[in-house]
DNA sequence: GAATAATGTTAGGCGTGTAAAACATTTATC
DNA sequence: GATAAATGTTTTACACGCCTAACATTATTC
């Protein structure tokens, strides 16, 4: 019966993980299964249930023995957060850098603990903006090369930064 | 003098750190001291230590107790390749994206260990590519916002992936 | 060259995250 | 509802990476 205030303290990559994994696992609400937060996170059973132990400890998770497992409030904010993080980078590496589907997932996998809140906005605003730019754009593309065929605009008003 | 045949598992980050540490620490050829690896990473010399057997038992650096601190061959190979995935990362975050040079610093930091050689030559090429092209790029720019002053060209040739 | 400071090493310990194996509980199945 | 299967838990152990504290070596300074 783990009383006392929440543990506050920074998730480990790892809780982050399994935090995700139990999001991921329940689109609707539904409960996730210990059994299948193993086998999406390639790990034991028995290392699952520390890893909710710590979780619940933290208030992210609601969790008690054998009972169904499901995410708090906070903890389901928190998930959302890495999943966008994850998303964010995966969106990227496809879409714009247009890598293999699997190795952005895998890159995604990693990276997406140390994306800042600033560095997320940054690359989603980015991406949002390739994708809308006609122009800049898709130059980049198609293979492995890419080239910039645009005409020489050059300099359209210089918004404020004056430096004449 | 450690003999045997070098271990041949991957990396693991921690010893990506050290080893990058060792090559940003020796810019000519001088050897690296204990006491400089701990400080820049943070951590004490007595870890120090630890890490060097480790990357001497890889056949990563040549080191004896108290003896100077060098990188071997492929020591300095498998350095000068992390540190390039580091500066892709930090390159990306400041030149393209735009945060804070110490937010990009901590956040290629963490991430570099994650970077594929397909990933790395993408985002190194996309780099180059929006420093280059001259319109579709500075759009995005210029405090927090970014705006797109491209006409409204639209759809271009949905190149494959038909979705009718 | 002795004394002192700086640097490097060892020994022991801690926290985290995982696994294996034995056990407990719940869920299917008949 | 008894039995078997699936799932969840506990215990024990291990690897890793770091620390502290004590010790060893090397470098400095006088």
């Amino acid at each position: 019966m783990t009383r006392s205030t929440p543990r506050a303290e920074p998730l480990s990559s790892s809780l982050e993980d399994y935090l995700e994994a139990i999001y991921r696992l329940t689109p609707g609400r539904t409960a996730a299964r210990g059994r299948d937060i193993a086998e999406r996170l390639r790990v034991r059973r028995s290392s699952v249930t520390l890893a909710l132990r710590s979780l619940s400890a933290r208030g992210l998770v609601n969790y008690a023995p054998y009972d169904r497992i499901t995410l708090t409030a906070k903890g389901r904010t928190a998930a959302r957060d890495i999943s966008r993080r994850h998303e964010a980078l995966r969106h990227f590496f496809v879409k714009v850098l247009e890598v293999e589907e699997q190795e952005a997932e895998r890159a995604a996998c990693k990276m997406e603990h140390a994306l800042s809140p600033a560095l997320r906005r940054r690359l989603t605003e980015f991406a949002r903006f390739m994708k809308r730019c006609p122009l800049g754009v898709p130059q980049w593309v198609k293979g492995r090369r890419f080239h910039c065929p645009a005409p020489p605009v050059q300099r359209r008003r210089t918004g404020g930064r004056g430096k004449p």
